[in-house]
DNA sequence: ATCTACATTATAATAATTCTAAACTATTGA
DNA sequence: TCAATAGTTTAGAATTATTATAATGTAGAT
């Protein structure tokens, strides 16, 4: 299959050209069965694992806040201390294991829909996000 | 009222020695009406707008983080650019407003109870939060 | 093929946080 | 009361994550 040809229009359509670098990095973003969360340093180690040619930590920093602005990435707030991305755009709800740091999607039939009773006046809702933390169940390990 | 002996108490407790530098940090944190939302540089800000003596950064982090660890302060996670702390350590919701950076507590009557109908094997739920995002609604403007 | 605007790169700069080790202080108990 | 000691504060150094810089490289248009 032809796979890059998708990439090299998807970069097109957001007016991204579609260098080498870029192509390479959505090949480790997209070519996957699910969604893919990841933190910078992550996805530089698997690129530079992955990959017989070495890109520059700067490029990747500035690949995925393209990628973020033309909505092909998503951040995601988990963790002060750490800035995950997600290849799942769309608004969703997480599981959070605080065990592995991993994230886990839900999908929409996961959770209810959340009423939301108050209003801020003069502001509008954005987003209603719901971080579910889970750990390992020490009561079942006995 | 002899505010500080309270400061003292509450340290105490925790096993924490009430220094003159957490029991100013305690008057600055918990002295007010409402639960109170900062980051480090603004926690900084005031005190060094609000008090005579200087205190050190590093006495800033280390005590922050000595108040989150006994459950005086609880982290909260909205921007990766930004870690906020709130004196407000229960489970509870927020409102983020995109515009200002302000975090607004949910009271529980806000939003309903969440449903997760999802179970993730071996791992029990620690908690389950809510951001809801708002922005100025422009289309009131006009 | 050449030009131009955009990209990549290594490295420097910045910012946030943590570490270090010396000076200081609250607590303990003689 | 007065050391002893264990915890605390401090300034500054070190570390880490991220962004900026400026030179070189490359995609796309002419």
């Amino acid at each position: 299959m032809p796979k890059n040809c998708n990439f090299i229009e998807k970069l097109r359509e957001a007016g991204l050209r579609p260098t080498k670098q870029r192509i390479k990095m959505c090949e480790v973003l997209y070519n996957r069965e699910k969604t893919f969360h990841f933190t910078i340093n992550d996805l530089v180690k698997i690129i530079s694992e992955k990959m017989n040619e070495k890109i520059s930590l700067a490029t990747v920093y500035n690949t995925v806040h393209a990628f973020e602005k033309k909505g092909y990435l998503k951040e995601i707030s988990i963790d002060s201390h750490k800035s995950y991305f997600d290849t799942n755009t769309s608004a969703h709800h997480h599981f959070f294991d605080e065990d592995t740091h991993e994230l886990i999607d839900c999908d929409e039939s996961d959770i209810d829909k959340i009423n939301i009773r108050k209003n801020i006046k003069g502001k509008k809702i954005n987003s209603v996000e719901v971080l579910v933390r889970v750990a390992s169940d020490n009561q079942t390990q006995k």
